[in-house]
Order: C-alpha cells, then structure tokens, then sequence
DNA sequence: ATATAGAATGTAACCGCTTACATTTTTTAC
DNA sequence: GTAAAAAATGTAAGCGGTTACATTCTATAT
C-alpha cells in the first residue's frame, strides 16, 4: 500500500502539501492540488486511516452499546443510528450489552480501549453513578432511552410513563373498561415507568387496578404468551390487553387466537413501540407514535455536536 | 491520558517492558511485571489502540456489510457476528447497504477505507468480477449468504434451493396440493434459488406449476399482504402458501386472516429463516431449520482464520 | 525596480505504540 | 570461580500520518 510519502515524491510536493488536499484543509494552488490527486490516483492511494487517527487524536468512531442487536426496536434503532452517522463520516462500532451489568460494563471499557471519539449507551443495568462518573471521563457520551438526571443534556428518551399512559388510554377511550397489563421486568426502568402511565390512566378513568391482571413478562415473546395464558385462565371478564412491548403482544395475540379468541373483535391487544400491532386494536388506531428512528437520529447528531464541533 | 512512556518511567523499566506485558509476549519476571502492573493500576493507563494499530499495522477491526441493520434475519445474523467476533477481542464495524449496488460499493470502500483486517460482505447488487477482484486485495473477505464460485473458500451461505425445496416438500407432504409461492424479488439469487427449490419440490410430486400462483414480492411485510390478496382474489383453491421468507408470511397471515380465512386451519402458511412462523403450519412443523446464528458463526470463524491466525 | 504583505509550500517534531536487535543479567556447566 | 548459554531488559527505528512554524514564492504598492 502505497503511502503519503510516495505520493508526495511522485507529485513533486512535500507531505504537508499532499496531507492539505487530502483534508482540504489550508491553501493549495488548484494546480498543485491537481498533481497531488494525479498521483494519489495513479497511486490508488488510500490514506492509512490508523495513522490518521493516531496523529489527529480522533478516530471518526462511535461507540454503541445496545441490549441487543435483533427484535423491531432495536434493529430499527440501530438502523438509524447507523444511518445518520455514517453519512457524516464516522464509523459505528457495536457491542450488545444483553441487560447484564457485568457484561455491560464490559462492553464499555472495550469501547473506550477503542479509542471511540463518543459512546451511544442504551444500558439497563450499569448503575447512574458510573454512567456519571464516565460522563466526567473525556469521552462524551449521549444515554439512549434512560433518564439520569445528572446527564439530563446527553439523555435521549421516550416518556415511558406518558406512553403506557397513553397506550393504556386508548384502550379506555374505545369503551373497555376491563384491563389487564403484560408488563415488561419491574427492575428495568423503562418498563416500570410504562406500568405507571398505565395505573395513572386507569385511575384517571376512576377503575381500579387488579394487580392479578397484571403480569410479568421479560420483553420476549414467550413471556408474552404465558402471560395471555395466565390472564385467560384467570376465568376474569377481559376485553383489552395493553402490553409493554410489541414481542409480547405477538405472544399474546397469538394464544389468544389459539383458544379462539378474536382479536381485535373479543380483545382489543395494544402494543409497544408499535412497530407492528396497532392492528390489533379495536377499533383501530394508527400509531402512539413511538418514534424509535428520531430517537436515534437524535442521539446520533447530539453525539456529532458534542464530540465533533 | 497516560501513556506507555509514563508507565515505564513510573515502574523503572522500559518501554518495551511495558509493552511486553501489555501484550503479555516476550518473557518478563514475575517482579517487573508486578510492577508494571502496579503503575499500570495507579496511572489508571489504557493502551491507545490507534497507536497500537499503527505500530502493529493491525487494527483488530472486522468490518460488516449487510443489506439492512433490522428484521428477523440480519438482526439474528449481526448478533451472532458480533458475539463471536467480541468474545475473540475484535471490533465490529457495521454499515448496511441497502441491497443498492453504488451503496454497497460505497460501504466496502468505507470499511478498506477503515483499516478493517478483515470484511464480511452480505451483498447483493455488487457483481462477482468485483468480489474476485477485491479479494486479491490485501483484506481477506467472506462472503455471506451467496454463492461466488471463484471464491468459493470464503462463502457462507445456505443451500437456498434445497431450502425453497424442503419448505415446499414440507407442505406437500402434509397432503397440500393446492400451493401458491410468494416469492422475493427475482434477480435476488437466493429468492430465485428457493424457487427453483419449490419447483424441484412440485415436480416431483407431479404437481404442475402454476405461474398465477407464484407471485414476487420484496421480501418485505407489506409485498406479502399484497401477494396475498392478489391470490384470494384469484379465486383458485389454495390451501398453503409457502413464503420465500418470513416477513411475508406474516404480512400475508394477517391477509389471510382479515378475510376471514383462518390459518393454519384453511390455509397453512409456511415461512422461511424461519424465526417466527412455522407456528402457522398444520399440521405444526418445529423449523426447517436456516440456522441464520450458525452462519454467523461461521463466517465469523472463517474470518479469524484467514486474518488472525 | 524594490519593498512587502499574503499566499503557497516545505520542514520537522510529534502522536503512542511495536519490535528487531543490542545489551545486560542470570543461570548452568565445568 | 569462570566461561558460555539462556533469560531478561533496554535501545531506537519505524508505523503513516498531522500540524505548528519556517521558508519561499506571487502579487501589489510605491
């Protein structure tokens, strides 16, 4: 491969010039620039993006760190981000945290042995303090879906409880009146915040909240299914199922269906995230509008604006 | 930051030294390296990896092209690539091209642009001349989920006519005989591979091919809708579908639902990766078994061979 | 034609590490 | 105790760029 060296001999110009057009940066004479590119063709030269970083002190790279890297809302998170940085340049390096501390913190520390110029981090586990006191670290970081207050400029989130709110409303506003709720982990935070939007909507409509009604799942659509199960057998009249993501209302629909239960006409099912299930809402509603892709093209030019400007 | 030079002088050795434990190479007693590590710990020393690519003209970086970043199959795949490739040490450098020929080239030069050690290519629209040509390069490519007999060593891929072929057969062999095939887009080769499969399949059943019944799709959710209605529209008796993947099938389950039709009982709809919907067989199917996660290991294997070792 | 400001180009010192080779220290054999 | 071999450590030359600063052109004004 050849090297900035050998351009510049072939140009009959100094490094410094060579390195000018290359970064169209300072003065050069349109002549000059024009022999540097000849010879950067003939040479089929590529700068050595290594040595670039090294001496520039910036890797053009962005560090992600996500729970997964499959399933509509990630994918469709990742898709964006990968999107909107990209086209300014930079390289995106992905690592999935799979919701455990350890492994994210792992995850982290590789990122920062990376050399990232910024880390996008959508972590459940990983305590607020060492997010902090990472923040105080020279590498900025933008925190994807989560709220820590000492970090409110770099968090980038959906009001989780304002959406189970407005899920669980929709339901309402159509007539049901009997409610269940398949919830995602009680720990993860985003997932317990969705549940309280739901409770504060249910209580708005003056209902009271059955907490047998309310089940437990992991995100996944198995847990969806055996919550739908659960809840059917429980012999308690039901006509809407507000479910804290989309995997699981998947889950859910299709038990329901299996037991010949309509859906939408017996049960009204309303996702998460609604990639895909507002469908089966009775009667329809197009979207509570999660807006996955903004999020992250949002967290991908705050990461642009902090770390690049 | 500290830097290496900070750390030898801080446990009075030398710069090699400090390297040599680094990279736990050479021979160091026991001592030194205690003390190295030791000033390690206290100066809170990380190696700068832009300096020690430089240096050993390796960047430990495994660049990623894949058409997209989302659904069933590249989600599964980019997983298992990433799992892999980190439990190994190395980065994941991921961009998606979209199936477009001028952006997959954009994103294969962007990755030789990035010092990757090695590229993991799952294209479509970029011509094999290409592929051979790269691969002469100095940057050890695999190939994924395509067949390039020039450089057959470095594919991954799957068997997509025997695939299309067991799919259908699994139909056939339910005692279907009334089978319409949603297919992807044509000059796709794996999407015309499943269907050179599926007419394998029919043949020898001596079932006749109906061209009606073979409709092209994008491999996309809403193609499989479309499909779907265009054959309940054409009044021919159908009692399964095969889908040349899964995102279609669901899209045209749900067709097939809305109007009244119930699947599995009606019609049996059968996917392909396999992911979500074998569950719409009847009788049930557990998988055909894509093994998208095996590929990704593979080809993440393949790569550690050719550029580590 | 000459002085001079401003533009274009060149020089060389890093960036922080790896590694071949040189040197010193330790071990082993006699 | 000494020489030779082996082990541990040190030295310094890159890796391929960027960039502050020095130098050499151009062009304009006098």
């Amino acid at each position: 491969m050849a090297t900035i060296y050998e351009v510049s001999k072939l140009a009959g110009v100094s490094l410094a010039t060579v390195s000018r057009v290359l970064n169209n940066s300072g003065k050069v004479t349109p002549k000059t620039r024009e022999k540097v590119q000849a010879a950067i063709a003939e040479l089929g030269y590529r700068p050595n993006s290594m040595a670039q970083s090294l001496a520039s002190r910036r890797s053009n790279s962005v560090g992600i760190l996500i729970p997964e890297l499959y399933g509509p809302f990630f994918g469709v998170m990742l898709s964006s981000l990968e999107k909107e940085l990209r086209d300014a340049g930079k390289r995106v390096i992905i690592t999935a945290g799979h919701s455990d501390e350890n492994k994210e913190r792992d995850c982290i520390e590789f990122l920062l042995g990376s050399s990232c110029d910024a880390l996008i981090l959508h972590v459940y586990s990983v305590p607020h303090d060492y997010l902090v006191e990472l923040n105080k670290g020279p590498v900025p970081i933008v925190i994807l879906n989560n709220y820590v207050p000492e970090l409110a400029d770099n968090c980038i989130f959906l009001d989780n409880e304002h959406g189970g709110y407005i899920a669980t409303k929709a339901l309402l506003e159509r007539g049901h009146t009997d409610l269940a709720y398949i919830s995602g982990p009680h720990w993860k935070s985003d997932s317990f915040k969705r549940l309280a939007g739901h409770k504060r909507a249910m209580q708005e409509f003056d209902l009271e909240v059955n907490e047998k009604l309310i089940i437990e799942g992991d995100f996944e659509e198995a847990s969806g299914r055996a919550a739908m199960k659960q809840l059917l057998s429980l012999g308690i009249s039901l006509t809407g199922v507000v479910c804290a993501n989309d995997e699981m209302a998947a889950g859910a629909i299709d038990i329901a269906r299996k037991q010949g239960i309509s859906v939408p006409d017996d049960i009204s099912v309303i996702g998460y995230d609604n990639v895909y299930f507002t469908q089966y809402l009775n009667p329809k509603l197009s979207s509570i509008g999660c807006r996955i892709s903004e999020m992250g093209q949002m967290a991908a030019r705050c990461v642009l604006k902090n770390a690049y400007d």
